[in-house]
DNA sequence: TGCAGAAATTGGTTGGACCATTGAACCACT
DNA sequence: AGTGGTTCAATGGTCCAACCAATTTCTGCA
């Protein structure tokens, strides 16, 4: 009685033109930043329309695997192979608090634990670079007397470029601009980001020291900072003007 | 010198598309499972091409937004505002067991925060819930003699809702099937996650106890007997066919 | 040689046509 | 009444041919 039937797959062009022409890129060794053949030439080799090609590459170029420029060409942005996971992600109401402290949680769960892999991973020269960027950070911290988004944005990067994971410099790079969008207005409050300035140091110390735990909690600090920080803005403005 | 002028906006008329259909939904007050105007219409009411209408209509399927039925019509299958955050990923070689350990490791993280945010916010309703999938896991777990995928995953699926975010939701349903597709063919290893089966319910005991450092610390011991797992398998086999 | 303008290339858009699928209305038969 | 088949309009999917707009390349003059 309850059987259950998969629907039938009849017709899906477009999906055939994308695999097409992953396998293309593939065989061709085509890496990022490198020209795809004209729309025309691949209508033509596929055998279908030139509009069916625009509608698969479409989808391509919102999944950001690709760039198009009018009177150039198409150029790949990211390494395609078959075997890809795709995660559009959408949050509804970007602007609001609520969106904000959505991603910030992101943000928390993968700061950890990029915190942690780093202190069992990363080497000589991936500590050093973090340093590096920790005094540039530092440094900033001094001359201009408060937190700068852009020194303190790097030392993150850094960390999670140790961390041995690609993935988290790819998901934390989607959202960099959803957090910027409100580093650079912090609710009004004044000094926004201050109270985690000493935690940066804080986590270089437990990854230089190899004590992944360690390193998590301190980042767990740092974010709840931020998290308080965003708190006291929303409670200053009443936010009742956002929609 | 440097002084930086956006990009001003030429043409962008499927972008412009969006916008005026994002607006209308919202004025419409349009929800999840709606359906909403024909292509043709709305090419008309717009002053464009059918076919621009398309291609807008198609980064909106891309992104999951919208569901296009032949013969029938395009239905919304999410809410969407004029305002929203859109983050495609796109994760390249998920089938290796490298991609595996890289994925693994997003999902400790997520893990972890899921389930602290859990111990903070879950109601009455919520726990009630994931005692539910819990007792439905082990009962599985009892009957078959073994971890079964489906019950184990419809857990963590229900602690992740519970969290209150739906962010963490999204990023854990779009790698649902990399974390499967090996689930199902655990490289060798017979009882495959038997040995984070016990962590189910004490990450619950945790939750239910408002506990949320000790739920992220029994989540990353889920974790880890699941990473322990993978490691004895590819260490098995020696992975060397894999590409 | 250097460079401005012409020409070719390429993605973006348009309008129109036809096909495939869907779903509702209608009809015939039981 | 109900079952099944037919018709038909609506809708998304595909195709074609042309033109527009931005970019690149070529050409010829100074």
């Amino acid at each position: 009685m309850t059987d259950f039937l998969p629907p039938i797959q009849t017709t899906a062009r477009d999906d055939a033109v994308l695999k097409a022409l992953a396998g293309f890129v593939r065989q061709e060794a085509l890496g990022p930043g490198e020209k795809l053949p004209t729309e025309r030439i691949l209508a033509e080799r596929l055998k279908v329309s030139r509009n069916t090609v625009r509608e698969a590459l479409t989808r391509w170029e919102g999944l950001g695997l690709v760039e198009r420029r009018q009177g150039s060409g198409t150029y790949l942005k990211a390494a395609v192979s078959p075997d890809m996971l795709h995660m559009p992600l959408t949050l509804a109401g970007g602007n609001d608090f609520a969106g904000l402290m959505a991603t910030l949680e992101i943000r928390r769960a993968l700061e950890a634990e990029a915190a942690a892999l780093c202190a069992v991973r990363a080497g000589k020269a991936e500590l050093a670079e973090i340093e590096r960027k920790l005094d540039l950070m530092e440094e900033a911290f001094r001359t201009r007397a408060g937190m700068s988004s852009d020194e303190d944005w790097e030392f993150h990067q850094a960390v999670f470029r140790a961390s041995g994971n690609p993935l988290f410099e790819q998901i934390i790079a989607a959202m960099y601009e959803m957090f910027h969008r409100f580093w650079e207005h912090p609710l009004g409050v004044r000094d926004f980001g201050h109270a985690s300035f000493p935690y940066h140091r804080t986590i270089f110390v437990r990854i230089a020291a190899h004590d992944p735990d360690g390193a998590r909690a301190e980042a767990l600090k740092l974010i709840a900072t931020v998290e308080d920080d965003l708190k006291r803005g929303a409670a200053n403005l009443k936010l009742s003007d956002r929609r």
